[in-house]
DNA sequence: GTGTTCACG
DNA sequence: ACGTACGTGAACACG
């Protein structure tokens, strides 16, 4: 029988800092617990232990060694973070039916090594699970050690048994002490002997075998003189070392390691606790359903009326009472045949099939109503709508955006998730990857749709509140919710695409790409995939013997910069840089892009509103929010996006958003003045950074300017100024202080929010859209860094990104107003794409420059320009 | 599913 | 002593 026995607080160290922060949306760090149990996970597959436990300190530090008084007195205190994680690991423990064990006074390490010799004499192998060398001196016959680190977020662990021990280090396991006694460990405060370090103190034990011989021969054995004068300086020193490192094996517990057999867990107290963890990953993988009771709760409270309207004349009632409420909550399946309105008590039903009158007259009486609507994704909602030819407005609300604006950085926004997160709605049997129902065969349509509608009603309420508490609520009815319509307008729209110019391009990259790897082939002698890195990795940097000089987790790192070190070096690396454009190219651009091509010749893409931290759009299916624009062969894809026939598309960008933002919200005099000079700002700047005449900037001073105000806007470090524009730090240095020396309202603004985001937790946009930074508590250096760059970042980006979605939506009424054609296709955050006939073209850039540069007034001129042709590249 | 690379603002 | 700029999405390799 084997048992295995885990050194908690070791185990959860790791953990805690192998993940970054991770918490709940109530601010409950979670990244410790839940890497404890993706290690326990793997060991459990790894070894197969019969029997499994787990040992806690209770507190430290430990009164195990009160003859050595300050002992481990100044070892680092746990970080807040992770403390506040040893509760909820000992929860989740009891849930899964493990055992651990405590005790007042012993560390541990000495539970761990009482346990493994209980287990000796009852026959039992033991192995001890760790992350600290320090057990490896209670490995026998019958205990092995099994080595658990963290290398680049990898966990790897490694067993050591009496062989493993002996062979790695060459005497036998309990020398180990002896070995700490004389060597020490400064992250367990063990002195050892001063002036010995690792390389003696194994050879001496490798020698001698025990301390104890060791001085008992001080005089004889064989070492030099300068070691023999430490040895002796040092005696008592190393005796109290090896006190210090001996690990007790007889505390007072009981222990019966039958009392450990591994049992299934606790259902019930399992799925709570990994559902206020949001482990919903967890659940899944431990198989855990809601509890018993729980599943067979009414889904609806008693008071609820369900209705169910079958004919027009009393869908005209209703709708009527509907007009008169402040808001209803909906729902409809896809194909807009079931339908629900949900408010306070009543539910109303409203099904294709048990519908008698003309389903589409009711449909369009339904929609052009007054009834002001909140539902699921309201973007979603509008684009169906659209379809059928409906009426789409009068929606007030979408818990889908609401919950993005309390919390944009979590991970999906689902119906059913958040239905019992912020209302304790408990909806019957999990749901798709959206949160909707499912399809179930013993549930039917009606109830699924209803039960969405439920849900969303309850949190119209909730998250209603919350919005209006956090002072969101302008945010979401004046930018985001106006803003649904356009974008689902925008995707209905799509923009033209010339099928076969890309098809005849992606010909060309093909014939490019074959030749390219043959060249390749041939300077590398033989054939390999130079797709994959790894494979691309060996040739370079063993088979060409290329110097390496960066690697990454899992072998060598060949990006681009890797890459144009080693321009000079071998002829094969240009070749590569070139073969990943075309390759790059025709598989994202060329090939990818032709599948999107719907029926209409166009590609309709999805703007995602609920998904970046900064309160910015995404585009995916496909992205057209990255179409090539840097290089020469990759602007060419730009020339196949094109208007139709008779049509132009008008392109307007906003100059400098940014940084204009950022000359606003610092207030410093001397960039918004710079701006309001209307000379080129990065010139500007330039002259100033560089302390030479206008005039006298040269290009090279502008482009390092450039990197500067970029890097500002980002939150810049030194050293990864220096690498962007390829100078040493020092001189990175100089210029950025020089750049906070003269715009000093700059440096001001950097210092104020940082601490005023340390403060309140959050930073905002001028409009109120938050982000919330629970990094910047951490202790960890890392992640409080990347903190502070986004409290410095996200109010910019942000607030840029507010202002273009006003732009947005006064743009899209203007157009419509005044009658016009034209139609907004595409944003690329600081950039518009509209379409219009080519009599509207001078129209239509006025109105959107006119509209995007008054949709905010700051203390800079907002500045906003614009093109036109038949292609995105000509209008550009 | 994760990591690497690279396209954009 | 550390590790290095903000925000995205897609393709591909690999386990």
């Amino acid at each position: 029988m084997k048992l295995m026995v885990i050194d908690g607080n070791s185990i959860i160290n790791r953990a805690f800092f192998g993940l970054r922060l991770l918490s709940t949306k109530d601010g409950l760090y979670t990244n410790a617990v839940f890497g404890f149990l993706n290690i326990l996970n793997k060991l459990l597959g790894e070894d197969k232990p019969d029997a499994l436990c787990v040992t806690f300190d209770l507190s430290a530090p430990t009164f195990r060694h009160k003859k050595y008084d300050g002992y481990k007195a100044q070892r680092k205190k746990m970080p807040e973070e992770l403390a506040m994680q040893l509760p909820v690991m000992k929860e989740v423990l009891e849930a899964m039916n493990i055992n651990y064990y405590q005790s007042e006074g012993y560390e541990a390490d000495d539970l761990i090594g009482t346990i493994s010799r209980i287990c000796d004499s009852a026959d039992w192998e033991c192995i001890v699970v760790t992350g600290d060398k320090d057990s490896f001196q209670l490995i026998t016959d019958n205990t092995s050690v099994k080595h658990v680190k963290s290398r680049m977020g990898q966990t790897e662990t490694k067993l050591y048994n009496k062989n493993a021990f002996i062979e790695e280090y060459g005497f036998e396991p309990p020398r180990m002490v002896d070995l700490k006694a004389l060597m020490g460990d400064a992250s367990d405060n063990i002195p050892g002997v001063s002036g010995i370090g690792e390389k003696t103190a194994m050879d001496l034990i490798r020698r001698f075998d025990s301390v104890d011989y060791i001085y008992d021969n001080i005089e004889s054995i064989d070492v030099k003189d300068s070691v023999r004068k430490k040895l002796i300086a040092g005696k008592d020193q190393a005796f109290m070392s090896y006190d210090l490192a001996k690990i007790i094996c007889d505390a007072p517990i009981e222990f019966n390691p039958d009392d450990n057999l591994i049992q299934s867990v606790d259902n019930d107290k399992l799925y709570s606790v990994f559902k206020r963890l949001e482990f919903n990953k967890m659940i899944e993988r431990y198989n855990l359903t809601p509890p018993a009771e729980e599943k067979e709760e009414e889904i609806f409270t008693a008071e609820i009326v369900s209705l169910d309207i079958t004919d027009l004349e009393t869908l005209d009632n209703v709708i009527k009472e509907l007009e008169n409420l402040p808001w209803v909550a909906l729902d409809t399946d896809d194909d807009l045949e079931y339908i629900s309105f949900v408010y306070d008590t009543k539910i109303y039903n409203i099904c294709h099939e048990k519908f008698q009158d003309d389903w589409n007259e009711a449909l369009s009486k339904i929609f052009s109503s007054k009834i002001k609507k909140s539902c699921h994704n309201v973007k979603d909602m509008q684009h169906r709508l659209m379809k059928k030819g409906l009426n789409y407005d009068g929606f007030v609300f979408d818990t889908d955006i609401a919950a993005y604006l309390l919390d944009p950085t979590a991970n999906t926004y689902n119906l059913a998730s958040l239905a019992e997160h912020y209302c304790g709605f408990k909806m019957i049997s999990g749901g798709d990857e959206n949160g909707q129902l499912s399809l179930m065969q013993d549930v039917n349509r009606t109830v699924e749709i209803m039960q969405n509608a439920e849900a969303v009603c309850l949190l119209t309420e909730e998250l209603g509140e919350k919005c209006r508490d956090l002072g969101m609520d302008k945010v979401l009815e004046e930018i985001e919710l106006p803003l649904c319509p356009v974008l689902a307008e925008m995707e209905n729209e799509g923009i033209l695409v010339d099928r076969n110019a890309l098809a005849n391009f992606g010909s060309l990259l093909s014939k490019g790409i074959e030749q390219l790897e043959s060249e390749i082939y041939n300077l590398a002698g033989e054939e390999f995939n130079i797709n994959s890195p790894k494979q691309l990795g060996i040739v370079l940097f063993e088979k060409l013997m290329l110097p390496a000089p960066k690697k990454t987790k899992t072998g060598y790192s060949t990006n681009i910069d890797v890459l144009e070190k080693l321009k000079n070096k071998h002829p094969i690396i240009n070749l590569i840089i070139e073969y990943r454009q075309l390759a790059k190219l025709k598989s994202t651009y060329a090939d990818g892009l032709i599948k999107f091509i719907a029926d209409d010749g166009r590609i309709h893409t999805t703007f995602q509103n609920t998904v970046t931290a900064t309160g910015r759009l995404s585009s995916t299916d496909p992205n057209l929010q990255n179409i090539p624009v840097r290089t020469e062969l990759g602007e060419e894809i730009r020339k196949m996006f094109v208007s139709g026939p008779g049509n132009v598309l008008v392109d307007a960008d906003y100059s400098q958003i940014e940084l204009r933002l950022l000359a606003h919200i610092s207030g410093d005099k001397a960039m918004q003045e710079a701006f309001l000079s209307g000379e080129d700002f990065h010139r500007v700047t330039a002259s100033q950074v560089f302390g030479v005449p206008f005039e006298e900037v040269t290009s090279h001073m502008r482009s390092s300017a450039k990197a500067v105000n970029f890097g500002i806007v980002y939150g810049i470090s030194q050293f990864s100024l220096s690498q962007d524009i390829g100078v040493s730090v020092a001189e990175a240095k100089e210029y950025m202080d020089r750049y906070l020396s003269k715009y000093s309202g700059v440096r001001q603004y950097m210092k104020d929010i940082v601490a005023k985001a340390k403060e309140d937790g959050y930073v905002s946009t001028i409009y109120g859209r938050r982000r919330n930074l629970p990094e910047l508590k951490s202790s960890n250096f890392n992640v409080r860094s990347f903190g502070e760059r986004v409290a410095l970042n996200m109010p910019i980006q942000g607030t840029a990104a507010d202002i273009m979605k006003i732009a947005m939506i006064k743009v899209r009424d203007r157009l419509k107003n005044e009658g016009l054609k034209a139609k907004i296709l595409l944003q690329i955050h600081d950039e518009l794409i509209v379409e219009c006939p080519e009599s509207e073209a001078d129209k239509v850039e006025e109105i959107l420059c006119q509209e995007m540069q008054s949709a905010a007034d700051l203390s800079v001129p907002l500045i906003a320009e614009a093109g036109r042709g038949k292609s995105w590249y000509e209008a550009k």
